[in-house]
DNA sequence: AAAAAAG
């Protein structure tokens, strides 16, 4: 087990983020397509067979990757035969679509985008319940994420997919599932979702809920760690069909002895917010997310991951140990979602800031505000100072307990809730329904962090604000953010592109070793503490 | 720095 873990960890160590690689995007996507970086076949199965002191033998590994072979022939007959059927200028109405759409793909044998639900209906045979329930919820036409995934994930093809913060990629992963899976059966869970938070989590979980009514499905959560021990272990009838967890809690049921739950019966491994999940290091998820996916061992799988950012190492690594992987990704990697509107303030200092945040709040906003801050501590402090200024403000973090953290989100979507100052924790996927103004009051360590951040505003196709404080301190960071400002098409001062580029290695430092910042303070400074003890 | 299991 250690070994095989380790390898999983070493797999993408020395494969750096490298920001200079998304910036030429479009040629970057030709590039690869014309020398088709793609592996051989025999680098895949030796890839494959790191995991060869798994479970799974190495028999079963050619064994399964010559399925796999079998599987790409019939598909590429079936491609052959839409051809057949829509007639010939097929290949440039999908390459249309695709353009239309902002649909950049790489990998062999892609299944053609389908522009709306019908369409995947007619070609697909998607139940009519789900289509139903896609009426139900809303839905009117596929998102650009929704129109390419879902073919692939339908071909049962194990997918790489990036797209914007608020552009429907939950959807395009579960629906498929929701097909594929159909109705209940007894054999333990068919599919896994992991998610960084456990709000993420929850978010999809109950999402999931609304698109499989009357599927039957059996759909769960890990709540309490030894409570679902005792409901998934091995002696209960396994009647489950679905998981969407967090990555520990699993980790801990498959850790037990005897393991309280089995995933070898689990043919979709859906891994959302890759690029975080992928995160190294001794408190990085990259080992937990090691040990499911060596649970989930069953010679049926098949993994996608999903995120609105990319990580190079992500796609090394599934180039290598993914089966015939398929990428897509919509419109140019690592940038903002066009829709909001994003501002940078100079604020000298931390005093500046509470100045520029009464400021703006004084000048009259519409809630839900959701205002990021760098730590636990910091937003702790934050609230200990605009309690007092009259608005329904609320902090949420990890140091809350998990009734807390429910409530808070609870008020924050019914409206209670105005103004929730909040860490990373509420970085990452969050839907919170018509979130207009997005505050940076601590500016993030990264772009990456910085795209999900402002990615809780403008979803849905609708419009969204993001206003991003700074001082001389974060002036390091300043380019990074400043780019992705410009990209997505709002200005910046030309001085703050022409900072000087930190060295990948400075960069690294910076991130891991945030900006040392002074006490948010008005109060005295026993007052003050004594205040956060009690939140 | 934050997040992730209970306890």
């Amino acid at each position: 087990m250690a070994t095989s873990m380790d390898l999983f960890r070493q797999l993408g160590a020395g494969a750096k983020f490298d920001l200079r690689r998304f910036k030429s995007d479009a040629e970057k996507f030709q590039v690869i397509r014309r020398t088709g970086k793609q592996l051989p076949q025999q680098d895949i199965i030796k890839a494959l067979d790191i995991f060869g002191n798994s479970k799974r033998s190495s028999d079963e590994t050619k064994e399964n990757s010559k399925k796999k072979q079998k599987v790409s022939v019939g598909e590429r007959s079936g491609t052959d035969n839409q051809d057949n059927l829509k007639g010939p200028g097929r290949p440039e109405k999908i390459k249309a679509i695709r353009k239309r759409n902002r649909i950049h793909v790489q990998g062999e044998d892609i299944p053609d985008p389908v522009e709306t639900f019908e369409e995947l209906q007619e070609e697909y045979g998607l139940h009519d319940d789900i289509i139903q329930n896609i009426m139900r919820v809303g839905y009117a036409a596929p998102t650009p994420i929704q129109m390419q995934a879902i073919p692939v994930l339908l071909h049962r093809r194990e997918l790489l997919a990036c797209a914007p913060t608020g552009s429907g990629k939950t959807a395009a992963f579960l629906l498929p599932i929701l097909h594929q899976l159909k109705g209940p059966q007894k054999k333990g869970f068919r599919a896994v979702v992991v998610s960084p938070t456990r709000e993420l989590s929850q978010q999809t979980y109950r999402e999931l809920m609304r698109l499989s009514e009357g599927s039957g499905l059996r759909i769960h959560t890990i709540e309490h760690g030894a409570k679902a021990a005792q409901k998934f272990g091995p002696h209960t009838a396994q009647k489950f069909d679905i998981l969407v967890t967090t990555p520990n809690r699993l980790v801990y049921l498959l850790q037990q002895d005897p393991p309280a739950i089995k995933l070898n019966h689990v043919e979709w491994l859906i891994i959302d917010e890759s690029d975080k999940l992928f995160e190294e290091g001794k408190t990085g998820f990259r080992d937990q997310l090691g040990i499911i996916y060596q649970a989930c061992d069953s010679s049926q799988v098949r993994r996608a991951m999903f995120s609105a950012t990319f990580a190079y190492d992500v796609e090394q690594w599934c180039r290598l140990n993914l089966d015939n992987v398929v990428t897509v990704s919509i419109g140019a990697r690592n940038t903002a979602n066009d829709r909001i509107e994003q501002e940078l303030i100079f604020v000298g200092s931390e005093s500046g800031k509470l100045l520029a945040v009464r400021n703006l709040f004084s000048k009259g906003f519409t809630p839900p505000v959701l205002v990021f801050v760098q730590s636990k501590e910091r937003a702790k402090e934050l609230f200990q100072e605009l309690i007092y200024d009259g608005y329904n403000v609320d902090v949420i973090h990890a140091d809350k307990t998990q009734t807390q953290r429910d409530n808070i989100v609870k008020g924050f979507r019914a409206g209670k809730i105005w103004v929730l100052i909040a860490t990373e924790l509420m970085g990452r996927g969050i839907d919170f329904k018509g979130v207009n103004l997005v505050i940076n009051y601590d500016f993030p360590t990264s772009a990456v962090s910085y795209i999900h951040r402002i990615g809780r505003t403008g979803r849905a196709g609708l419009k969204g604000r993001a206003v991003t404080f700074f001082t001389e301190d974060d002036a390091v960071h300043l380019r990074s953010i400043a780019n992705v400002m410009r990209n997505a098409g709002c200005p910046v001062p030309d001085y703050m592109l022409q900072i000087r580029k930190l060295s990948k290695r400075k960069k690294k430092l910076v991130e891991k070793n945030p900006v040392r910042r002074d006490t948010i303070r008005t109060l005295p400074k026993d007052e003050l503490r004594k205040a956060k003890r009690k939140t």
